[in-house]
DNA sequence: AATTATAGTGTCCTATTGTCACTTATAAGT
DNA sequence: ACTTATAAGTGACAATAGGACACTATAATT
């Protein structure tokens, strides 16, 4: 038998295949406190649990996982988030009651003000503290989807400045660092903070000043390489 | 509805679902160069090309992908692997004629003498040196999630010492250091090298020495911490 | 015993972060 | 207009860890 015949004769349904689905978990920062976006469940399993925004592949639509995870977060925060980062999969037969299940799981970070007026508009999704998350029983395994979401971000936080894509495309570096210590629960000596970020050229300085507070802080946009660069040395953990 | 009458209603077949598989990119090193399992696919598509070790979960043998991974593992390199850790997922409509893929890839990695006779035993499946896998044109994305395995290898040879799983159970401390050459495709100071690994106390010393060379090295096993340990600065890039 | 190659150490240099006091800019109150 | 309070931003030095490289130690070979 050549390739095409066996092409056409090959039939997906004939072996038992596991349910597959694909799931973010976006973070925010808003108040002085990371928040991650959960979402009511309207359907069994877990009919009126809170969730992670997700669902399954449209063979149709979607060309990539990715294009997956993005429009099941469109549909909830509006828009495409700025920074998307494939976090982990998990699969096995437990995690979902129909069955043998897998989830490709995404992070995400967006800026609170870029879509709080789509998310209070949409009844079934919000914005919930870190914090919160761990004292409710979220659907499936995804209190573990977002603890291990938020290691990850903190990690990104110790070596790359990441964190950055919570804020909206002009910020000041006190915003900035602001988030990491949010995100870190420490507090960060200002003047590393600033002197590696300017060592490394991550920023563009826009000549705006924000005025608000005090003395006006310079306003910055992230380069597009910051997305991918990493500190030789950490931040002390 | 609730949800057992939900869940007896629940036909999995009903909405069309991706092709779902696993593979690995097991990697060994073996005379002072870093090689990768590969094997010789028996079946369409792709029949006859060399490829990742892996396929479909099997819903009554594995309970979770790892499971799935090191299964066919097994089969292939004889034992489990002491090191394997989840890579990447890639999914899309285009990786697989057969239709909508998605694949769980796994890097893991394992001593060649530990498996070099069972490899041997067997006829279609043998070690590549990375740099002849650029040379092939692998089955499905295989060139890719080798090229992303040996990536996130190269990183871990600067800020870890995981790629120490590509030896025996017992080695010496030059014998570590050569395998990060080689990952890393340039030479480390020595004193550096042995520095960092003494002072974050991350192998255990078991007092043999090798008897080889002119000198004999102390001979060192792995820590069960080294596995998670990163150092807060990099070896330079 | 001398030679040689590899294992392992001592020491100084350098780069980056930690610490913290200091200066600068702006809003608000007098 | 001047003062004051507060936050932004800088200067300077200490501490830490890797880079460089010469040095010593140990075993096999001659």
């Amino acid at each position: 038998m050549n390739e095409s015949e066996y092409l056409k004769s090959y039939d997906k349904t004939e072996f038992e295949s596991p349910i597959f689905s694909v799931d973010s978990v976006l973070f925010t920062c808003h108040e002085d406190s990371l928040k991650v976006l959960l979402v009511e469940r309207s359907n069994h399993p877990f009919k009126g649990c809170w969730g992670l925004p997700g669902g399954f592949v449209d063979l149709k639509q979607d060309k990539t996982i990715e294009d997956t995870a993005l429009r099941k977060l469109k549909e909830k925060a509006g828009i495409a988030p700025p920074y998307m980062e494939q976090l982990i999969s998990i699969g096995n037969a437990k995690r979902d009651k129909r069955g043998w299940s897998v989830t490709v799981c995404y992070t995400a970070l967006i800026a609170y003000e870029d879509c709080s007026v789509h998310i209070e508009s949409v009844s079934d999704a919000n914005w919930f503290s870190i914090e919160d998350t761990h004292n409710m029983k979220l659907a499936f395994d995804h209190n573990l989807l977002i603890q291990e979401a938020l290691e990850r971000l903190r990690n990104k936080a110790l070596y790359s400045i990441v964190p950055g894509y919570v804020l909206p495309e002009k910020f000041t570096l006190p915003e900035l660092q602001r988030v990491h210590e949010i995100i870190l629960g420490k507090d960060i000596q200002k003047k590393s903070f600033r002197r590696r970020i300017e060592q490394a050229e991550l920023l563009i300085e826009t000549g705006e000043k924000q005025a608000s507070g005090k003395r006006q802080a310079a306003l910055y946009k992230m380069k597009e390489e910051s997305r991918e660069y990493t500190f030789l040395r950490n931040l002390e953990g």
